[in-house]
DNA sequence: GTCTATAATTCGATAGAC
DNA sequence: GTCTATCGAATTATAGAC
């Protein structure tokens, strides 16, 4: 009774997914312009003209790739702070969401990968459609800022916006150049962004540089 | 004898600028796949034919563009490190640097602003001819770098490369972001940036966190 | 050098057979 | 549901007059 539903679905589902599945990792290679329906037909085994029976326009999946996208990743990161000690601390919180964000975004899925991505590049009307999830996720994001913040564990003048959306382009840059190779792997990455974007939101410990000595 | 060509230069030359700062703006404004040559023309007072006169190809433009980008950005990271006492220390040179970087893209200059934009949406080919100023440049940048880790103001584990990657990307994803409103100024953001990416690079001074808990 | 007019191409989208 | 065939819109690029 589980598995009578579980694969089969319905084959206009299943077309469906290969659809999708295929559309963000063409998207994730080769960005929003560059991306044509006929690629993506293509790695789905299907023709062009057969993807308008699944989408009624580019748009439309082109929508759909960016909420799942957005979706995955924060299911990532919610999943990772599941498995944190209930003890944790807002800090190791935010370290984990920072390397469970960055995976997504590196290697685990193509859809984040592909949200990442083509986010900057996409014309305003689905920016503007897209907004909402972003904002969601911004918004989740912000409570782990400001639980963080709450716990003196943010220096006093930082504004949490702006680092926030600071730590966003250096960890979904990573989709852009990253390829994995000898001595960098994914985990790497992840390693390293955590320790440098946790260690930027630090209370200024020593007497760091703030303002060059001087300013034209 | 001066002035004599200072002002006047060819016609040819003077509509060949028009038509570049005519260009990064609108590359700028809408990103690579958007900005079409006709918005380019009509900004620049052209007709869109009239184009081919100056350059062969919207290629040729998007190349020119990237280049004066980045050069662009170049000089004013060079020129804000010319303006700093002689005994400034490597962390100094690279918070000034950071700032200088920044603001280039975020309000200085159209022709940065439009290459930190597009510079993740061009084709293959176009990134390929690209790859050069963009290695030089990080060259720099990885000078900096390897001078403060060598007068021991970075994390020993901190992994040059990717770190580089991590600041680019937050840097220069604030002209996808950032628009000039009440309570945070172009100037914040630079502040924000240089005291964010600079404590991020501090070797890690008190037990903040390194690995979450436990991974998956 | 710049204009007008138009050719050439590239894709997204639709229609209708199967 | 998917295919084949084709239409149509958008936009780069070219030709030739001025």
């Amino acid at each position: 009774m589980i598995t009578a539903m579980a694969e089969p679905l319905t084959k206009s589902a299943r077309t469906r997914q290969r659809i999708l599945d295929a559309a963000a990792k063409v998207f994730r290679e080769q960005g929003y312009a560059h991306a044509r329906l006929s690629d993506i037909a293509e790695l789905a085994g299907i023709q062009t003209g057969s993807l308008y029976y699944h989408f009624d326009s580019r748009d439309e999946l082109v929508d759909e790739i960016l909420r799942l996208g957005i979706e995955t990743a924060w299911q990532h990161v919610r999943d990772a702070l599941a498995d944190l000690p209930a003890d944790a601390t807002p800090l190791q919180r935010l370290a984990a969401a920072i390397r469970a964000h960055t995976s997504a975004v590196l290697e685990i899925s193509d859809y984040s990968s592909a949200q990442a991505r083509i986010v900057g590049q996409i014309p305003p009307e689905i920016r503007k459609r897209h907004m909402g999830d972003q904002r969601r996720y911004g918004d989740y994001w912000n409570e782990l800022l400001e639980a963080a913040a709450a716990a003196g564990e943010i220096g006093t003048d930082t504004d949490l916006f702006v680092v926030r959306m600071l730590a966003f382009g250096a960890m979904n840059w990573t989709a852009e150049w990253y390829r994995p190779r000898a001595g960098t792997s994914a985990d790497v990455v992840a390693d390293q962004a955590v320790a440098f974007l946790l260690n930027g939101l630090a209370p200024a410990a020593p007497a760091r540089v703030r303002r060059p000595p001087n300013r034209k």
